[in-house]
DNA sequence: ATTAGCACTCATTCAAGAAGAGTGCTAACA
DNA sequence: TGTTAGCACTCTTCTTGAATGAGTGCTAAT
């Protein structure tokens, strides 16, 4: 049997009406709501046939049909138009700045989620790859240094270390100095063993001391964890689908968890396709507790290697144009905020 | 009427047996459960001087009776003993301390929250009340200085100040060495105007670029958010009572939110009793979506100033003798991990 | 003061019936 | 041959009423 154009214009009829009311949708409810002028008659025959080829299905014998994420699928691969209105609220809200990325990243999480009432969450850049812009140890007690490291996007991080000897202020400056002309530039990811046995050459004498120093170092610099921000996970309660105590509370931890956020995040920026967005439906989720939802991601970039990822979970009847249209916006935003400068 | 001895007993049963079970309780369980061997008929009809007292309710007419706030209020005051056994599983999780602060108390939230199935929230203490340790300007771009700021017990702040002139290195070197000596051991709430004019003026002549930067400093400083951390939300499905989706959702909210539980913790605080563990029993919370549920919190002290709270909210029927018992525990492993050093 | 007994209340459960939405199929029609 | 009207059928949902059972309040006896 062939998918043809009357069979798409209906197919498409009952994902628009099952997107908005959430509800089987009837032969009679397509008749009238389209502009084919069929009898509803005629439109049974054809979702019958549409339900053979697996686009939809009942979920019982007397109900009208719903799509199945086949159906889905179609929809968001060939049928999708974006939608460019109410997307423009938006922009004001990301307008300036953040000094801080960390708030920044926490606001688009809470502005995404009020914007399209789905959940939301955000994947900080991975430091592995950001370039080291600049290193200082300080002391700040006896026995605690204080290291600081900023990388490219003025990412920071504070590590306290602790060692057994006192350092003289000498040998501080001197680690300070060393340490930011061999390392300023480099990628996380580029620093490797062979380059801090070096270092520990370089450092000459105080070897045991200097090398405790440099390897902790080394050890904050690479200390990865990744940090999810979420927000509007209460917007599940949204969808009678979702909202059940079962579902809600998998949910809901998932997002507390935040680790298997990470793993889906993660997978979508290996997973470029041009746009950088992308669809799971159903199924399709690497997350088991997101079954029956929908999940859209889209990838931004801050500058050279400085990728993080944005999520939108919602119920499969999610409204795909507009989120994906609101995604798009995101991303030109981001994009211009960081590359001009 | 007067609350007898026996009455008290009786209503100490019902509230027992209610934690246990969650479904209301009627008179021949009690006749059967308690060792005062009276039938169900006087117990129903003491029941019935109780309910009139106000410290148990029923449901409806006929069925079994519910202890009401008042009645919580009086078991959690007068007739509580608290659990020793099982708190020592927690231990070996706090035993090492942690040199990141943020890290205990998000490990803290969660170990709690797994321990006690309740959701559990822990705000970081003020920095208002902390004491400045070491201050640090540093270059990273040529219009930007990062101001590193750490505080008693190591609680580090970062801050980009963005700056119109350019600094020179010795500028820089003198700014440190007057903001360390001058801001040195005072605590947040005692940096004031006076201060930072006499600071302005002792930097000399560069004033219009040095006092931006101070100020800039002082700003970041005084920036205060407070910090919480929550863990098990989704605790609160395991309670039938809590479960449904009007309060759940509203719960998760305000889970999710964190603003108001800050007002929540806060109040804790200034209200002291000599043990710092504090019982708010449904409507006796400050906050309106946790009317149906019951909220313990406990204050802890890192070192002289630096407090901050601990809470955990269940539903009604909390085991408060565990929970107390738990908290305290807690209260006393922070106390020895910073105090004895 | 305590207890046994009994009538009464009310939530919960279950089955049966009615209503309604929607289908599939057949036969008629253009 | 594609489209449509009509009708029987299916299945969910809502309502109703009866049965069940837990638990009470009250009265009278101990």
């Amino acid at each position: 049997m062939e998918l043809d154009e009357r069979k798409k214009k209906i197919l498409q009829a009952v994902i628009r009406n099952y997107l908005e009311t959430g509800e089987p949708v009837g032969s009679r409810t397509i008749s009238k709501y389209t502009d084919l002028n069929l009898s509803s008659a005629t439109i049974r025959n054809e979702m019958a046939d549409l339900e053979e080829m697996g686009y939809i299905l009942q979920p019982h014998t007397s109900a009208g049909r719903i799509p199945s994420d086949k159906g889905y699928r179609l929809y968001v691969d060939t049928m999708m138009e974006e939608k460019e209105r109410e997307v423009v609220a938006m922009q004001e809200m990301l307008v300036e700045r953040q000094d801080k990325l960390e708030t920044l990243l926490k606001k688009i999480a809470r502005v995404l989620a009020q914007n399209t009432q789905y959940a939301t969450m955000i994947s900080a850049p991975q430091t592995k790859r950001s370039k080291l812009k600049f290193i200082q140890l300080s002391r700040v007690d006896t026995h605690q240094l204080l290291a600081v490291i900023v990388g490219e996007g003025n990412v920071i991080k504070n590590n306290i270390l602790s060692v057994q000897d006192e350092l003289d202020d000498e040998t501080l400056l001197k680690l300070n100095i060393l340490l930011n002309t061999q390392l300023n530039g480099l990628s996380i990811d580029e620093i490797n063993l062979g380059m801090i046995a070096a270092m520990k050459q370089q450092a000459g004498i105080h070897s045991k001391l200097v090398s405790e120093v440099i390897d902790a170092v080394a050890e904050a610099i690479r200390a990865e964890n990744l940090e999810i921000y979420t927000s509007g996970t209460n917007n599940i309660f949204r969808y009678p689908e979702l909202a059940d105590q079962q579902r809600a509370s998998e949910l809901i931890n998932t997002f507390e968890e935040k680790q298997l956020l990470g793993e889906l995040l993660q997978e979508t920026g290996a997973d470029g396709d041009e746009t950088g967005i992308q669809v799971y439906i159903g199924e399709e989720t690497p997350v088991q507790s997101m079954k029956d939802c929908s999940v859209v991601t889209a990838s931004y970039e801050l500058s050279d290697g400085m990728k993080g990822t944005i999520g939108i979970v919602g119920p499969k009847r999610m409204d795909y144009d507009r989120v994906v249209a609101i995604l798009r916006t995101i991303q030109t935003q981001l994009d211009e905020l960081y590359r001009k400068e």
